[in-house]
DNA sequence: GCAGCTTATGCGCATAAGCGCATTAAGAGA
DNA sequence: TCTCTTAATGCGCTTATGCGCATAAGCTGC
């Protein structure tokens, strides 16, 4: 489970989509695009594969189809969210 | 960089292996092979994945090789790391 | 040096992941 | 119904990942 999830977030785009849709609001594949410059069918088949993860949930609206994070994951993926949205502003310093 | 943590812990061997040695101590390579059910190139291999993304140190101890979490992590991704080891536990119920 | 133990690595293979292209599906509006 | 917009998916391709096997490399003690 945890695992889907880390998977989920161990790629570029689909992180970078998690953090545009961090901002609590509802973005249509047609907005993450061209934010993301990623293709529709990218596009697309990367947000199936956060939804399946369950980090996002979407919702048809006419011919949109508007995608939010999922207001109901559990406690402790949201926590493993949060600590991995903290983590990018701030650069390492790896020791050893 | 997050994206290499991410993708290091996103596989079973590797997040186990992680867990054991976040009891705080060394261990060899022969004693996390039997414990993870894992070939000794495999689990090499693994540790040094974990290795790369600055997740576990190694060090030469006679004919051994011992591994443990790495004390210098950045903050950002030691928060990461709590939080993943956290999440397993508990059982999501996912909604949407 | 040699034997024995532990770990790293080269190699090839099988599978998974990510991608673009083209097509299909779903809906809106005329 | 026809057209337009948006999103999903089938298909094939390329690359990345994980694996086992065999071998090399590092170290110890004799």
């Amino acid at each position: 489970m945890i695992l889907s999830v880390l998977s989920a977030l161990a790629e570029p785009t689909r992180l970078a989509a998690i953090r545009l849709l961090a901002d609590g609001n509802e973005h249509c594949i047609c907005e993450l695009m061209p934010k993301l410059n990623a293709t529709q069918s990218r596009m697309s088949r990367h947000m199936q594969t956060l939804k399946q993860a369950g980090l996002v949930i979407d919702r048809r609206d006419a011919q949109w189809v508007r995608y939010r994070l999922n207001p109901h994951m559990p406690r402790n993926i949201t926590s493993v969210l949060k600590a991995v949205l903290d983590a990018e502003p701030e650069q390492e310093r790896s020791a050893a």
